[in-house]
This record gives structure tokens, C-alpha cells and sequence, in this order.
DNA sequence: ACGCAAAGTTGCACTCGCTGCATCTTTGAG
DNA sequence: CTCAAAGATGCAGCGAGTGCAACTTTGCGT
């Protein structure tokens, strides 16, 4: 069988935890929720919601402790004998896909970081926890040296800050144009650098 | 007279909490150590810790609320003709040489950051306040709209990329090279482009 | 079916970060 | 020397997050 009871229940308290955050949150601002209102809301008792989420930061933003990043994954499907951008440039088409799917609590979550610095900066370090990985594998592809060669954890905070502002001006834009547009620019700007003349605007004149 | 005896009594007070907090820290870690004892080290009471740091991982790594980021200075100091990158590569180069010269309680706060992820991780949250800030800037230079192109944004995400690691290597190899040497590697890395064949080892065979 | 071990949930007591408010002390200008 | 402003402090309180010790549920072997 696919999953006992017991993991479907897991799963779902853990959805009706993140959800209720997020609605919450919406509702009342991150800090006008108590985690005892979550829990509440979700049917569990607060001290349970700390065995799902180790801070309520992480539930509004669904962000589960021991969850695999899919980036991750995504790097490593991509064919070894892919250049590293042209990986991380697959790897940011997967995970832009992924997240185009999955819709409202995911443009829930995007306005409240926008709205609220603090839940940001949480985002922001699980990106850069997830960078620091990526850069393993480009050095483990390359041969280099992660702590004396730049090469790979500078690209890969290139790629991340590419599909970062693919996915912001997506949202900024009202979701009108495909993300992978967007991607596929910035990719080729890190590919081609940032030289003199380079600048290119997203409106031509 | 450069300053009254209060303001320089307020100066006295956030660096003794600030090295307080960093020597602590060291000591027992950032969570073995209270605000009460930092508090008490320093000779002021725990509730006026708050009015100097608004946060306990603020004060070990010395962030004070509204004091100027340097690095925007250091932007707006280059000249308006200058090419984005180029002028992103001035103002790294003058802040690493800022940083290079202050030494110990500098060094010691890097090495609290590699040791604990959540100072790196408040640390990451300053650096993502400023870019914002840079990408603004730069957005003002090159007459694109921060919100509709994505160049502003990428450009200073990578250097700022650039900075972040040359910083991080300098620390890592024991301070032993200038760090002004990777600045200029990653910058003209980001120059010329992350094309196949431009990943180059800093340790040549 | 049944019982038992493992996994999960809950309540409790606790520490600590952080804030608002009212009060007292210090500073510096006239 | 006086007094208003700035700063320091104590106090009372909220809420996040944790460890621990029951208690309940699940699923497996029999």
C-alpha cells in the first residue's frame, strides 16, 4: 500500500497546520496569530504543533524540518554531462514548474513574505542552506574545491538569485508571463556576464 | 566639541554589550549565554540591553539598528560612469579592505557564524536588507525599472555573491592572501559570463 | 480477534526573549 | 542653580519554544 493510516494522518495534520497558518496569518498578520490559535484551528493541541513545525515562521511558510529540498533532487536528475549552468538553468526550470502548479497558498505565502520582512529572512535562510548543498554537488561535478575554488558556489548563487527574481517579478507581474521566460533570460545574461553593454531591458524601447 | 559626554557614554556602553555578547558567545555559545549575562557583563540593566539591540544575536554580531550600511556609501561614492558591474567591483573592493582592516572581534564573529546557522543566518538577512537598497541604486544608474527588468537585481545578487565568498575564502585559508585577489577573480568571472569552459581552478595544475 | 511495542499526542512546568509603561536618575543648556 | 529632555531601570506580562512524563492510537505478529 501507498501509505498506512498512520503517515496519511501525519500528512494531513501537518497540511491543516501549514494552511491554518497561512490563513491566519493573512487574516491577522504573523503576529497577531499565536501558535495556540494555529493548533487550535488545526484540531491539535499547541504542544503538538511543535512535533510538525520547530517555529511558527516555518508553518506559515510550509517549510518542514527533515523534508528533502527538491532543488536538490532536481540538480541531481539533471545528465552529468551538462555544463553547471546549463544544470542549474534545468534545475530552476523544475522547480519554477513545480511551484507555477501549485497555486493560491503558494501566492498567499509570496504576498506575506513581501509584506513582512521577518518572514523573508526566514525564506532567505532556507535558500541559502539549500545554496550551500547545491554548491557541493557543481564541485563534486567539476572537480573542484568547494572551500578554495569560488567557481561553484558562485554560480550556483547566481542561479538561485536567477530564479529567485524570475519568481518575484512573476508575482510582481500578476502571473502573466511564464516564469521560464523570465529564467531563460536571466540564464542567458549569467551565461553571456554582465560585461559593458549587457544591460538588457525587459521593455524594449 | 565632537561629541558630548552622553553620546560618547551611549558609544561605551553598545561596545562593551556588543563585545560582551561576542566574548560570551564564544564561551558558552549563543544560546548558553542570556541576555542577563550580557547584560551583567557589560554593568547595565537587562531591559536597557534593548534599548542599544533589538535582538541578542543583533548584539554578537554588532548590528545596530539604523546605523547607515556602509556599502551603499561605498556605491554611491563611484563614479556615475562607470559600467554596473565595474562600479559594484569598487564598492566590494572597499568594503573587503574595510573589513580587512578590522581585525579580532571581526574574525571572531565569522567564526561564530560558521559555527552556528543562525547567526549566519540573521547575518545572510542583513546582507539580503542591503541588496534591495544596491539593486535601487543601480536601477537609478542604468535607468531600468527595478520591479519590471531583472538586471538590477541580478547584477547585485552576484556581487554581492562575489563579495559574500571572497570574504569567506580569506577567512577560510587563514587571511593569508589579500582578499582584493578572489574580489577581482569572481568579478571578472561575472564579466565574461558562466559559459562551458570558464570554470577556472584557483589551484592551476 | 488480541495483545503488545512503537509512534504519536498531550499537559505541565519551566526558561527566556522581548515589550510597554511608569518612575527615577543623569546630562547639559540657559 | 534650575529645569527640561534623554536615558536607565524595575516591573509586570505575553508568547515562543523545550524536556519530561503520562496517556492514546496504530499496526504488526500471533
Amino acid at each position: 500500500m501507498s501509505a498506512g493510516l498512520r503517515e496519511r494522518k501525519k500528512a494531513e495534520t501537518r497540511r491543516a497546520l501549514s494552511s491554518a497558518a497561512v490563513r491566519l496569518a493573512r487574516e491577522l498578520g504573523p503576529d497577531g496569530v499565536t501558535v495556540e490559535d494555529i493548533a487550535d484551528a488545526a484540531g491539535v493541541s499547541p504542544r503538538t504543533f511543535f512535533n510538525y513545525f520547530s517555529t511558527k515562521d516555518d508553518a506559515i511558510l510550509g517549510i518542514s524540518p527533515s523534508d528533502p529540498p527538491d532543488m536538490l533532487n532536481d540538480l541531481l536528475d539533471r545528465p552529468p554531462d551538462e555544463s553547471p549552468l546549463d544544470a542549474l538553468r534545468g534545475m530552476a526550470l523544475a522547480a519554477a514548474s513545480r511551484l507555477e502548479s501549485t497555486a493560491d497558498e503558494q501566492i498567499a505565502r509570496y504576498e506575506l513574505t513581501q509584506q513582512h520582512p521577518a518572514l523573508a529572512i526566514r525564506r532567505a535562510a532556507r535558500f541559502s542552506e539549500v545554496e550551500r548543498q547545491l554548491a557541493e554537488e557543481i564541485a563534486r561535478r567539476t572537480g573542484l574545491d568547494v572551500d578554495r575554488d569560488p567557481f561553484p558556489t558562485l554560480v550556483v548563487a547566481a542561479a538561485i538569485a536567477a530564479l529567485r527574481i524570475a519568481v518575484g517579478m512573476w508575482n510582481e507581474t500578476g502571473r502573466a508571463t511564464p516564469i521560464s521566460t523570465v529564467i531563460g533570460d536571466n540564464f542567458d545574461q549569467l551565461a553571456t556576464g554582465f560585461d559593458v553593454g549587457s544591460a538588457r531591458s525587459a521593455v524594449p524601447s
